[in-house]
DNA sequence: TTTTCAAACCTTTTT
DNA sequence: GGTTTGAAAA
């Protein structure tokens, strides 16, 4: 038995020394799954003889890419840069960039994001004369977001569509393809699908590839979607050597087409396919672990196993509820102060919240109390409106072809070109088939622009000066004239303070980014260029931006933390309607409710040491105050995992109806979270908030009722549970729903 | 063409 | 509650 593997538990061993053929490693939060793949690495390197460029390694985010990278490079050393590790879209990048002219398109491609996909629609939707109420650029993009997902081509979506949105939306399907092809220019999901559809017409390049990635592993599997797994399938082969790693409690992405069935039929899928349980956490104490074996446990369709460890019980798991959001915010931010005061220090603690709208009210108290924190996810570095807008003048100066770019900063700062005169020359441009910026430079030639011909003209010129430029300077040279010269400098002059300071800080980060940029070519002794810096920007997210060693408190959605551990986890708005969410609730959908389920499983099973859920009585939500409850999934924990510190006590309280029951449990007395008792406001008689719960509704059973997003129905049961009315309708368009008064917000007819 | 103001919309989660 | 979008006024 070779040495390095000696450091692995049993389980472990056996997975990072099954080589050949397809394997899959279930392996449950914390249980070391990055130090099997590794140490898999460096058995096939070391053991097996197998070249380091056989191996491909692929993750979901940069910032997992990266761990693994310094870690393999770490155990391995040197030998380790040969391996391939990579999120799927930057290994599609990769090869795209190398083989895509095989499709017919040019190999300097751009990379579309969320906002340039929404640009593009938007002009789409306005050009074809499509009604823009019922076609929200983000619906119609989510619909082909989806289709694509399922590999359903413009061809196949235009032949299946049934009825009249579906109709449309093919049409506006096939001209988003075509526009961005005319762009040059791929969207996310294009970039998996070309490189399905480069292998499947060159069967060549697909050998190529198959024959250089002889081990291919795979990274929190459970969260591929149909064109990752076909993709995975494709590379692998019929050798086959594949091995993907995941939990399939920990599956929380299938909004974004994450398919879950991958990996719970990943057997039939690999016939002869070699199963690993990896079961032992070494991460937390059991009081937090076993919270999430019982929360998980609730959920349906799961591959058996069970989460145990060996570190001692440790802290039981706080709760806390609070009068309102302000007030939670308050309390775990003067908690946080008192244990940093006690000797802890602010990069032990994280603050999870479902949505991004919650960190606000977290932010504003560190900010007050001088904390120092890092707020992750948001809008992505690339995404804010500066960086883009330097960028977009960036591109414009490097080719000219990216349209979105160039009609982004052609009034930016305003030069008097307006809809009507940009209009006009994308319509020339299409007549005669050229790029909308030599379209410009034939300004005098467009017979329908007469007054912003001379604006226009000395936009060009200024373009034109920038290029002659950039072949002399520097990059960073270029930047700073860039800023300069564009007149983009001056617009924050007349900024207010605070505001210009944030985005003249954005954009002096972003030039230390160019910076990095060039210092990492030197390294790799290859010579900066603008359009290699420019391409694969849209490719990185804020999430990869964590710095390891800086002291400060993280602040993120429970999506984001995933694959991160913390010594102290505060899991906050632990409320039914913000977690799980109202949508889950509302939809009668248990899919959606497990997979909010595993979300917060996930979430518990950050915490180490200490984990803290709070919640609010009421809080502000889209402009209204209302009243919540304890999420259910609190109810799922044990109370003996609880903490019960003699004055907080929580009772179990009788139900009749077993389908909801969030009133599971109630705290009769509360302190806040520094120990000192609160005055509180009688039990059982919630204060009226602008939606009553308990009142009854203003409607019977039979009577016709209207809901904001399904449309008109019929009531047909009205049950009193808890507090509120169970209401359920027959909706004429959606079919039967259960959900409840105070949140559905039905209006009789 | 630009500025201003009211209205709508938003809140799931991200590569 | 805050942000973005649209229409009307300047």
């Amino acid at each position: 038995m070779s040495s390095l593997l000696s450091e692995l538990n049993e389980r472990q061993r056996e997975a990072a020394s099954h080589t050949e053929g397809p394997l899959l490693i279930l392996a449950g939060a914390g249980s070391g799954k990055t130090r099997v793949l590794t140490y898999r690495m460096a058995y096939l390197i070391g053991e097996k003889d197998v070249a380091p460029w056989n191996i491909l390694a692929i993750t979901f985010t940069n910032k997992a890419a990266g761990e693994m990278r310094s870690r393999v490079d770490r155990l391995i050393g040197p030998a380790a840069s040969g391996i391939w590790v990579s999120t799927f879209h930057a290994m599609c990048v990769r090869i795209l960039r190398r083989t895509i002219d095989r499709l017919g398109f040019d190999r300097s491609f751009a990379i579309y994001d969320t906002d340039d996909q929404r640009t593009l629609m938007r002009s789409i939707i306005k050009t074809m004369n499509i009604d823009s109420k019922m076609f929200k650029e983000r619906s119609v993009l989510a619909e082909i977001s989806s289709a694509k997902n399922q590999m359903i081509g413009v061809k196949e979506y235009e032949r299946e569509a049934s009825d009249y949105r579906e109709e449309v939306i093919s049409r506006l399907y096939k001209q988003y393809q075509m526009q961005l092809e005319a762009n040059n220019a791929l969207d996310f999901d294009d970039l998996l699908l070309m490189t399905i559809r480069l292998f499947n017409t060159c069967p060549d390049v697909l050998e190529e590839y198959q024959q250089r990635f002889r081990y291919i592993m795979v990274d929190e599997y459970q969260d591929t979607n149909r064109v990752q797994f076909e993709l995975v399938r494709a590379l692998a082969g019929k050798k086959g050597n594949l091995c993907v790693v995941g939990d399939d409690d920990q599956s929380i992405y299938k909004f974004r087409g994450a398919d879950i069935r991958n990996i719970l039929s990943f057997e039939e899928s690999f016939p002869g396919a070699k199963v690993v349980k990896l079961e032992q956490n070494y991460r937390s104490t059991s009081a937090i672990l076993d919270a999430a074996n019982a929360v998980i446990r609730n959920n349906s369709g799961r591959k058996d196993k069970t989460l145990w460890t060996d570190n001692g019980e440790g802290e039981p798991i706080q709760l806390h509820q609070y009068e309102d959001g302000n007030e939670e915010a308050v309390s775990v931010v003067s908690d946080i102060r008192q244990r940093v005061a006690e000797g802890a220090s602010y990069d032990q603690f994280a603050i999870l919240y479902r949505t991004n709208a919650q960190s606000r009210l977290f932010e504003e108290q560190l900010v007050r109390r001088g904390i120092p924190y890092k707020l992750v996810g948001g809008v992505n570095f690339y995404a804010r409106r500066e960086v883009k807008d330097v960028l977009a003048y960036l591109k414009t100066i490097e080719s000219g072809r990216d349209e979105i770019a160039l009609r982004r900063i052609i009034n930016v700062p305003r030069r008097g070109i307006g809809d009507t005169t940009i209009n006009r020359i994308a319509e020339y441009a299409r007549d005669h088939s050229i790029g909308m910026f030599e379209a410009m430079e034939r300004i005098s030639d467009i017979k329908t622009i007469s007054r912003g011909k001379a604006n226009v003209d000395s936009f060009v010129l200024m373009i034109q000066k920038l290029r002659d430029q950039a072949a002399t300077m520097t990059l960073l040279e270029l930047y700073d004239t860039v800023l300069e010269a564009t007149g983009y400098r001056d617009t924050f002059d007349d900024m207010d303070d605070t505001e210009a300071e944030e985005r003249l800080d954005n954009l002096s980060e972003l030039r230390s980014k160019l910076a990095d940029y060039i210092i990492e070519c030197e390294e790799e002794e290859k010579v900066p260029s603008l359009p290699d810096f420019l391409q694969d920007v849209a490719l990185v997210t804020d999430l990869d931006l964590l710095e390891e060693e800086a002291d400060y408190v993280v602040l993120m959605t429970l999506h984001g933390a995933k694959g991160l551990e913390f010594e102290q986890v505060y899991m906050t708005g632990m409320e039914d309607g913000i977690f799980p969410g109202f949508m889950s609730i509302t939809s009668g959908d248990e899919e959606e409710l497990e997979e909010e389920r595993r979300l917060c499983y996930v979430g518990i099973t950050r915490a180490k040491r200490r984990l803290t859920l709070t919640c609010a009585r009421r809080r502000m939500l889209r402009g209204e105050t209302r009243a919540f409850r304890i999420s259910r999934f609190v109810g799922e924990i044990p109370l003996s995992l609880l903490e019960d510190r003699g004055a907080l006590r929580y009772e179990k309280r009788q139900h009749e109806s077993n389908s909801y029951d969030p009133g599971d449990i109630t705290i009769r007395q509360r302190v806040s979270i520094d120990g000192k008792p609160v005055h509180l406001q009688p039990l059982n008689k919630p204060k009226q908030f602008s939606v009553p719960a308990g009142t009854k509704p203003a409607y019977n059973i039979g009577d016709r009722v209207k809901h904001r997003k399904f449309g008109e129905g019929t009531v047909t049961e009205m049950v009193k549970g808890g507090r509120d009315y169970e209401v359920t309708v027959d909706f004429d368009t959606v079919g039967v729903k259960k959900m409840f008064a105070a949140f559905a917000k039905l209006e009789p007819i």
